[in-house]
DNA sequence: CCCTGATTCGC
DNA sequence: GCGAATCAGG
């Protein structure tokens, strides 16, 4: 397999996305881990959190001779504190903790990376957010010249299995950006499709009722899932769910 | 052990 | 330029 431009493209979208290397080599196909991470390099792609790497950028501050308790360094995590006792707050309709009734189908192409752009907040406060958490993976997917997305090598089963009935449907906030469905409105049973970008300001999802047992309304599966061409006579390829040209 | 990314180095 | 081998931390 050759580095062609569309895979370059891939790694690059995916590495940028906080997919692992192995996640990057097993979508693409044809080439190992180790081979993704030297392309990446190569690439010039600026490395991410490495487990082995934790650069300290402080070679010679904190070398050899430091033996006081280096405390007041320590960012000290700003814990998410949890009140005991909120007591009398007058918020609104503020159901605060969003009850995440369970982590969702983990099979679901488009999911929540883009949420940790953190270029603008202006919808709303969202103390909550947790501050370390890492970068919400995306589930990447290829896709096909039919515009078909493809589905990745490991995985079985491409559309989630049927949610069991879920007990709990915590209230929805409030009219987010007026109507718009956002990330946290996203549940088992809401269509996943996005609509615009990532860190445009109406960047928002589907929000249709899904298509039983699958991530998108009954529309977005049509555009999710399409049949498999022959290879003859195959479009061009309109790249879909992520990067691709608008999809509106 | 498994995973991760970084680096090296022969090709 | 490529990627297996190797390294090293979690």
């Amino acid at each position: 397999m050759s580095w062609t431009d569309e895979r370059i493209e891939t790694l690059k979208t995916m590495w940028e996305a906080g997919q692992t290397a192995s996640q990057i080599a097993e979508a693409l196909g044809g080439v190992s881990r180790n081979a993704v991470i030297g392309k990446a390099h190569r690439l010039g792609l600026q490395s991410r959190p490495s487990p082995v790497k934790q650069n300290d950028a402080e070679p010679k501050a904190a070398a050899p001779a430091a033996p006081a308790p280096a405390e007041p360094v320590v960012p000290a995590a700003p814990a998410p504190e949890r009140r005991a006792e909120p007591a009398a707050q007058d918020a609104p309709a503020a159901p605060a903790e969003t009850v995440r009734p369970d982590p969702a189908p983990a099979a679901t192409p488009p999911a929540a990376p883009w949420s940790a752009a953190p270029s603008a907040a202006p919808l709303e406060p969202r103390r909550d957010a947790e501050p370390s958490a890492p970068a919400p993976q995306t589930i990447l997917r290829s896709v096909g010249p039919g515009g078909f997305v493809r589905q990745s090598p490991g995985e079985q089963q491409p559309p989630a299995t049927p949610a069991p009935p879920r007990r709990l449907v915590p209230a929805k906030p409030s009219a987010e950006i007026a109507g718009k469905t956002s990330l946290l409105d996203l549940n088992d049973r809401i269509c996943k499709w996005p609509l615009g970008h990532p860190g445009e300001p109406d960047f928002h999802f589907c929000g249709e009722r899904v298509n039983p047992g699958f991530p998108y309304c009954v529309d977005h599966c049509g555009h999710a899932y399409q049949a498999q061409l022959p290879r003859r006579d195959r479009r061009p390829a309109p790249p879909l769910p992520f990067g691709g040209p608008r999809v509106r």
